[in-house]
DNA sequence: TAAGCTAGGTAACTTTTGTTACAAATTAAT
DNA sequence: ATTAATTTGTAACAAAAGTTACCTAGCTTA
């Protein structure tokens, strides 16, 4: 374990509060489509990303999803900061987008390493700042941005998280992050196609364009 | 000074470090209307709102503006907190809705407070926890509602703001902040009118129904 | 191989939102 | 008082997004 932390978190963190996280935190293996987090759930542990990527979505009264963002290497969920603080509910759903690996830490050690370490204090500020900026970005997509324009970005992305310019994703999944109808994206991703920025297979689609 | 200071945030912070705030704050009064913070500015001080409402809203590259969410009393700004500290520019911009006051604290403190008052992570720690919380909120709003339902939520929200359900707005300036049309917004808030909901006079809007 | 399932394509239609244009009412300015 | 500017109302149309319905291609599995 102490290898995949230093890995991830080295830079971040002095050997002192390595150390410690190393020596109470546990490790976590899950793959990808499996649920770490849902709406509602107290939590009581807060997870430190080694590797792959975690997707955080929010839901509305109807059930519906969209995804606001993905968490990535190094990250960790902001939302669960204050959770733990204030001992309130979630109000998102975490889904692992890839394999992912994790360091959870029980979360009464976070307000005594706020105290003793400077190097957690920082990087719990600057995860607030990264969620903050992320939400911002979702906000310019889902405000600014026709559903076209979304779709493209949202496949750059996914490429980008996935590490692969060919996405193993139904329309219907799409349709379902995105928070609109499978017609829709299956219109839409015609259009993209013949715009030569994608090419469309059963159960796949090569991104082309990522300019 | 000291009095409006700990009607606002005696609750919150300890003796000591409202003595320093005290000291080191410079006291500001606004105007409603005036521009606190613009995107791509520098930010030199930190803002604790001590009366009045302070709006936030976000800006595409056509310069479409959309409103993101309010400050209130004892509050601060979440994006202001993390701009000092990795001195980066300014994401959103910042317009006092109502007159307001306003105690300003150079960023040098923050770090040594940081430290120093347990109180002040705190306030910190809440200040990021209720934007996410308000970011949230927007989203769900953009994301879910349709423009009736979000422009009903606009008028009840502005007038918790202003304490006052007769507002002084026109159709153009809500289409601003909602990021929509003039057009789109008369004729809804024609059929909110309708719907018994709020009363339509020039320059102003009686809201109804805030339920 | 036949039946059934899933994914995707597309037409036809509705609703919602955005755009253009213009008129009427009110207020402000000269 | 006349002119000009601002605010609102509304019609007519266009574009975007959502809905329903049905079809076909390709798997899966009985």
């Amino acid at each position: 374990m102490i290898s995949e932390l230093k890995e991830s978190y080295g830079g971040l963190f002095e050997d002192a509060l390595l150390a410690e996280i190393n020596q109470v935190g546990t490790f976590k293996e899950v793959s990808a489509g499996q649920k770490l987090m849902d709406i509602g759930e107290y939590i009581r542990s807060m997870p430190l990303l080694v590797s792959g990527a975690i997707k955080i979505l929010r839901e509305d009264e109807d059930g519906d999803e969209l995804l606001l963002y993905f968490l990535e290497r190094g990250e960790t969920c902001a939302m669960t900061l204050t959770c733990c603080m204030g001992h309130t509910k979630s109000e998102i759903r975490a889904i692992a987008e890839t394999d992912a690996k994790l360091v959870m830490i029980p979360i009464q050690k976070m307000e005594e390493w706020t105290s003793k370490y400077k190097s957690w204090r920082n990087f719990v500020f600057q995860s607030y700042h990264d969620r903050l900026e992320e939400m911002l970005k979702t906000v310019d997509s889902i405000a600014f941005l026709k559903m076209d324009e979304r779709l493209l970005k949202y496949l750059q992305e996914k490429v980008h998280i996935v590490g692969d310019s060919t996405l193993k994703i139904t329309h219907q999944e799409i349709a379902y992050e995105l928070h609109t109808s499978r017609v829709v994206i299956s219109r839409l991703l015609k259009k993209l196609e013949k715009l030569g920025k994608i090419k469309l297979h059963r159960n796949s689609i090569e991104v082309i364009s990522v300019d």
